[in-house]
DNA sequence: AATGAATGAGCATTCATTCAT
DNA sequence: TATGAATGAATGCTCATTCAT
């Protein structure tokens, strides 16, 4: 038995699931492909996570983070000056222009919630954080129109498999955001 | 071995895994689960059904002809005269008004195709059906954009567990409907 | 139900199982395999060979008639004046020119005779068949060494993958038939 | 449930997969009756050998280790005094003077390799081993052929199911081994 | 005569989790 | 603290064979 010091190991642990989760889906997600991935043994994983919901509520809330941060990085509807809609599609044609994995990867958590409680939470993590980051520029109920039409465009664009129409976006955003309430 | 003539067998898997997927998910349809469900021996249902993709085909199929003939019954859309926005409003909510087992089981197909490429298909089949039906009213790019404003927001009510709301409903999707070309 | 027709049925389930046991094995034949690959149903094909064992020793009784008359047509081991090792030798030349399912098969055959009594009669007309055509030509003893140098040497060539060394071979089976009886 | 604490289960495994093996033949190996026969958990078998190959392997394996190590015990072919064929010729009836099992299963490994690469390597093992130690004593032609008598004079042996005949099986690999340049 | 339907047994494999060390 | 070993449950699937039609 080499016992290795690594101090490291929950973390390498989070990022092979984040990795597994989205190239198998969740459901392809158990602690034998992730320690496997993360060349970590067995036990480790189940001794870092309990359960293989806690690994995956540690690993979709790293993920609802990197995005955001993201967001505040890219300075993504900072700029008050700049249109709601315009800024809306910027964003999502620079999600969109990365890979697709994370992407369908945030989309499938949310339909696990569904079915599994101990997603609910991180599930709402990630849409409310784009509504409170909307909801700054608009009005409530068109804030919320927006974050429903940015997810039904999205998953059109995953199911299709085709690419994100920039154009077409910020058109239809835009018809839902001109019939708001600016602030 | 009692052997029974059973004429109507593949229709009772059938349905039996409709109700399985409605309850427990999609994750949660197994062959064991359904036959029981069925009331059926094991191999019964790998006989009519070759692989759990098959059967899930299968249900998942029947599930959009049970919608597509709904709503032809409903009339909805169908008179040229009703406002786009609130025939739309109307088909939403008389979906909600009913169980959300089949609802959420369109929605669990909507994602689980993006993994499972033997349901992409009968997804698109889905979204195709819908989106013709609307681009009889309205230009094409009108026409997709309510589909996902539809599907955005039935997602929100799927996953907030609230209740539909009709007001704001018909409102958002009346704000994409007005930008568009009428027919 | 579409009732065919089809007075060569037997015969054309017979060829697919020769067919699926070269390509597969002897432990890949079934009886859905081979309805599948005869394109006919699977009822059909027990009802034509009762049991799996039945349609095996059919498939391998005819390899072995097939074996048979090509040695009769070829020739060889029919003139006397020829040498016995080179005639053994041209023969399982051509042998292995041909396709290595068929001999794979053959070989199979044998092994599987250990542990299946059914197979045992055809496994042994195989060897007998060799046996007398060379017993001709000398004494018997001769004979079956030469016979068993020939499978010998056959599995060496199938295992390693390799080819038929000629030279080696009528090297080998001239110094077992230079030392016997010539008839 | 109870856990028992059993550090040989490893070993204990493998000897009732070579128990199983030669009793029922490779083609009646199967996790479950493995498991019955070690008496052990049937996911005990699956935890110490990933897959049935693993397991095949290791238990074939180990049947050449002890062969390999009961030539060099009974000093066959050590002595460079005694004749080559007299000594294989000892050596096959010291075999054949055991049991049928272990000899049984040895030739269909042969086979098996035909048709699952994963054996090829452990197959080659018994001929190289074989070939290598008779090689010491004549050019390497001439031993691949004696290699290739034993193994055809051994099937003959097994297929009919009759006894060792030491005379005959000396007169032949004699008429080989005298054919060849001693060393 | 012919076959679609049916079924119980079996298969390899994966798994989450527990526990002794 | 960390982990190899262990295990019962479950999974999808294949199968030979039987039988009602």
């Amino acid at each position: 038995m080499v016992r290795r010091y690594d101090p490291d190991r929950r973390e390498r642990i989070l990022q092979a699931a984040i990795r597994v989760a989205g190239d198998r889906g969740i459901a392809g997600l158990s602690h034998r492909v992730v320690a496997a991935e993360a060349d970590v043994p067995l036990g480790s994983t189940t001794y870092h996570f309990a359960s293989l919901d806690e690994l995956l509520v540690a690993a979709l809330r790293r993920c609802n983070d990197d995005f955001a941060r993201t967001m505040r990085e890219g300075g993504y509807l900072a700029d008050p000056a700049a249109g709601l809609a315009d800024e809306l599609t910027r964003l999502m044609g620079d999600w969109f222009a990365g890979a697709r994995g994370p992407i369908e990867l945030e989309y499938e958590l949310y339909l696990a919630a569904l079915r599994r409680p101990a997603l609910r939470a991180v599930a709402a993590e990630w849409t409310d954080f784009l509504g409170e980051l909307i909801a700054r520029r608009t009005d409530p109920a068109t804030a919320r129109a927006l974050v429903a039409l940015f997810d039904g465009i999205s998953l059109q664009v995953l199911l299709t498999g085709g690419d994100f129409d920039a154009a077409y976006t910020r058109e239809m955003l835009g018809r839902i955001a001109d019939g708001g309430s600016p602030r």
